[in-house]
DNA sequence: ATGCCTAAAGATAATCATTATCTTTTGAGA
DNA sequence: TCTCAAAAGATAATGATTATCTTTAGGCAT
């Protein structure tokens, strides 16, 4: 369990406040906050924060590979703490986005694509996006 | 293979020019074009047509069935044509989106879930994202 | 065919998430 | 502590999309 302020040295970025806050707000959110939600969970304990400053710290922790986009249905970037490979579970009512960890799944998928071939396609990344009804 | 004025009647919509235009262009143009491809396409035989009324035509489009949104990596929205249920194929070099049907996959991935329940979600439809790079 | 009425098109302004620009501050090495 | 580029803050700009308002025109009744 590497520390935010480790991942950031290692990619010869800047330990600040800001970064840190960020990062672990999204981390503490869970479940893919928009800008939005990350601003509000900030202002407690940083009241001052420039809502740019949140879009650009956002950008560079993507681009560094600490966090990942996820888009959603409406026209609203989420984010990601989770790096490991994954798929989504999107509700069709509200806006909630859940993780789906199944490497029995990524295998089954994975030896079908190996045996079945898109032609002209090379394929990189498999993800599913499972849409339905949270029952909890 | 019914006509978009039918499809248009049929849904109480008036048959336009501008809307048989638009949803033709989205057909011709094929995978997935955007607001802007769309309207440069129509431009060549209504030049006068208005950037409004084309997003407008295509969110009626979309709410009555006859055109479906595509989500792209930017923050742009593109259209579809094909309304049965597929798959997509996106490059990670450029904006290329290719539809992908399978229905032995489908089969294999409903078999799945079949047999294997996601606890606290019940599954309405599973689309995979296959990112990857077109060879042709 | 003509007129009527409402839905749709056109024109234009507004919205709003995101990005860009500029100034001030600050992290981190010397 | 000093220095300086990098980052934060403040604010304006961007750009896709939506909203509002006026004008036009499909489609039905006469
Ligand atoms: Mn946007
Ligand atoms: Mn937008
Ligand atoms: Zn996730
Ligand atoms: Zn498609």
């Amino acid at each position: 369990m590497i520390s935010v302020q480790e991942k950031l040295k290692e990619k010869g970025l800047k330990v600040t406040p800001q970064r840190m806050a960020i990062y672990n707000a999204v981390v503490k959110l869970n479940n893919h906050p928009t800008v939005e939600n990350i601003v509000d969970s900030i202002k407690i304990e940083y009241p001052s924060v420039s809502v740019g400053t949140v879009y650009k710290v956002l950008n560079v922790l993507v681009e560094n590979g600490l966090l990942r986009k996820v888009k959603s249905e409406k026209d609203i970037m989420r984010y990601d703490a989770m790096m490991e490979h994954h798929h989504h579970l999107y509700c069709n009512a509200t806006d909630r986005i859940e993780d789906y960890e199944d490497m029995q799944l990524d295998t089954l998928v994975k030896d079908y694509f190996n045996r079945k071939k898109i032609k002209g396609f090379k394929i990189q990344e498999v993800k599913l996006q499972i849409t339905g009804n949270f029952t909890t």
